[in-house]
RNA sequence: GGCCCUAUCGUCUAACGGUUAGGACGGCUUUCUUUCAAGAAGCAAAUCGGGGUUCGACUCCCCGUAGGGUCACCA
């Protein structure tokens, strides 16, 4: 087999969009598998509305998820119009194509395809044998002007001019198919592979798009998305790979990716198994990269402190950013400062504030024995736990648990008392149940 | 509407003529546990409908139905 070569040819017409970038995805996994590669352009003909914004974002989420390509040179479908207008001399002075004056609006002269009226057939990688019949297409434009080319005209001349083997798209460009193969046959072109992938959809079953929430790249890179999982969530819709792992890193998705595999059928993203799978991401990644996402998102407090967060944090996220969550929701805030207390929370279902007041005076002894050096959860523990068992774990655990966070939910308390020190435990300990003494 | 594509649990999917139709996410239950989270165990949940072909259809064929895509001087 000849080299594979692939291509994504974005227009910059908007941002980089989640259907884009599993089609990048997919063209990259394919180059990748055989050894080729994938050309990107940008396919900006539309003057208009291309703005180098959108392809500073295109290349950004490129980038972030680590989908490698080779720049065409020209980048540009709007640089290579001296070769757009040569294809167009040889297609009208062939015949297969034609100047002619536009009724509609009389804005000049465009430049039409003239219609063979014939049966296009192509067998799709994916779907199999596609037959359309072209006539209903009529004569239609293929530029603006001899030196203002049109979609279908510029991607035949590009994909030829670099040497493209294989196109793999999006289900919507099914129909383009057809026009594109006419045109390409006047101009004698050897015919690529196509493969046309099916589309992401959102939940409602329509195509995902922005009224559906995040449908950009840099959405889900904002919301604190890793980047492994969400091409690991994007290669799984749609295709299942052979050894059926469901967690794929970047060389194994490489290695199983298969187009032949791909389905048919389009598939609903699904918010709930992306963000499953960045947690499994997320439990992998090493301590320092939480410390850093935490003290940042936190702000950075007291960095010895967030260090000892880290196995709290770790366990309690799906995505970086429910750490603002978190933190908005005064998670954290009883790490670094003494909690407001409601008195009639202390004592918890399974005491009375007298006895949780006699409790904690207990467990304000027993603790105060602890060596003055911070001890860790388990020493903590063991200092209280053969008194908890004895009179409930419930009836002492809760006013201690609370008495430290001030919180109706939240961690043990030993693992809150080893962050906040021995001092803050009894000093906490003592205002709960001084607040006590006062109802 | 024309043309094209598609159809297994709520969602992503396995099965490639013979299985009690399997797994994952989510949900629910139980367990662990002072609470929360995590963990462990378990439960519910699907072949769109109708005809064929066949000893036997999720699987092959036809017809419906439903959904999607596309019908630009956008890409």
């Amino acid at each position: 087999m000849n080299k594979v070569v692939t291509r994504f040819p974005p227009s910059p017409t908007g941002y980089f969009h989640l259907g884009s970038a599993r089609t990048a995805l997919f063209n990259y996994l394919f180059a990748a598998h055989h050894g080729g590669e994938m050309y990107l352009r940008f396919e900006d003909t539309d003057r208009a509305r291309s703005k180098k914004e959108y392809e500073n974002d295109i290349l950004a989420g490129l980038d972030w998820l680590q989908i490698s390509y080779t720049k065409a040179e020209p980048l540009r479908q709007s640089e290579r119009l001296p070769a757009y207008r040569a294809y167009l001399h040889a297609l009208i002075k062939r015949g297969a194509a034609y100047e002619a004056e536009e009724a509609e609006g009389g804005k000049g002269r465009v430049v039409r395809f003239k219609n063979p009226n014939t049966r296009v057939a192509f067998s799709d990688l994916i779907r199999g044998e596609v037959i359309f019949d072209t006539t209903e297409l009529k004569d239609f434009i293929i530029a603006r002007s001899l030196d203002d080319p049109l979609y279908h005209l510029a991607v035949v001349a590009d994909d030829h001019d670099t040497g493209v083997t294989h196109i793999i798209r999006g289900e919507d460009h099914i129909s383009n198919t057809q026009r594109q193969i006419l045109i390409l046959e006047a101009l004698g072109f050897k015919r690529p592979l196509y493969a046309h992938i099916p589309l992401i959809l959102a939940p409602d079953k329509t195509k995902l798009s922005k009224r559906h929430g995040a449908a950009s790249v840099n959405e889900y890179r904002q919301l604190g998305y890793e980047p492994e999982a969400l091409v690991n969530y994007l290669a799984l819709l749609g295709w299942t790979p052979p050894s059926g792992k469901e967690k794929l890193s970047h060389a194994e998705l490489i290695a199983e990716f298969d187009i032949s595999a791909v389905h048919k059928s389009a598939a609903v993203f699904d918010i709930e198994k992306l963000k499953w799978l960045n947690r499994e991401y997320i439990r992998e990644t090493s301590d320092e990269r939480i410390l850093e996402e935490a003290a940042r998102r936190i702000g950075c407090k007291d960095q010895s402190i967030i260090a000892k967060l880290v196995p709290f944090i770790r366990e309690r996220i799906n995505v970086w950013s429910d750490i603002d969550t978190m933190t908005a929701e005064g998670e954290f805030t009883y790490f670094f400062k003494d909690p407001d207390l409601d008195p009639s929370k202390i004592a918890g279902k399974r005491s009375d504030a007298a006895t949780a007041r006699e409790h904690l005076a207990t467990l304000y002894t027993l603790l105060s024995k602890l060596p003055v050096r911070n001890p860790d959860a388990t020493e903590i523990k063991a200092a209280v736990w053969e008194y908890a068992e004895d009179k409930g774990r419930g009836a002492v655990l809760w006013p201690l648990r609370y008495a430290l966070s001030g919180r109706e939910k939240s961690p043990d308390p030993f693992a809150i008392s080893a962050v906040i020190g021995r001092e803050a435990t009894l000093q906490r300990i003592k205002a709960a149940q001084t607040i006590l003494k006062d109802i």
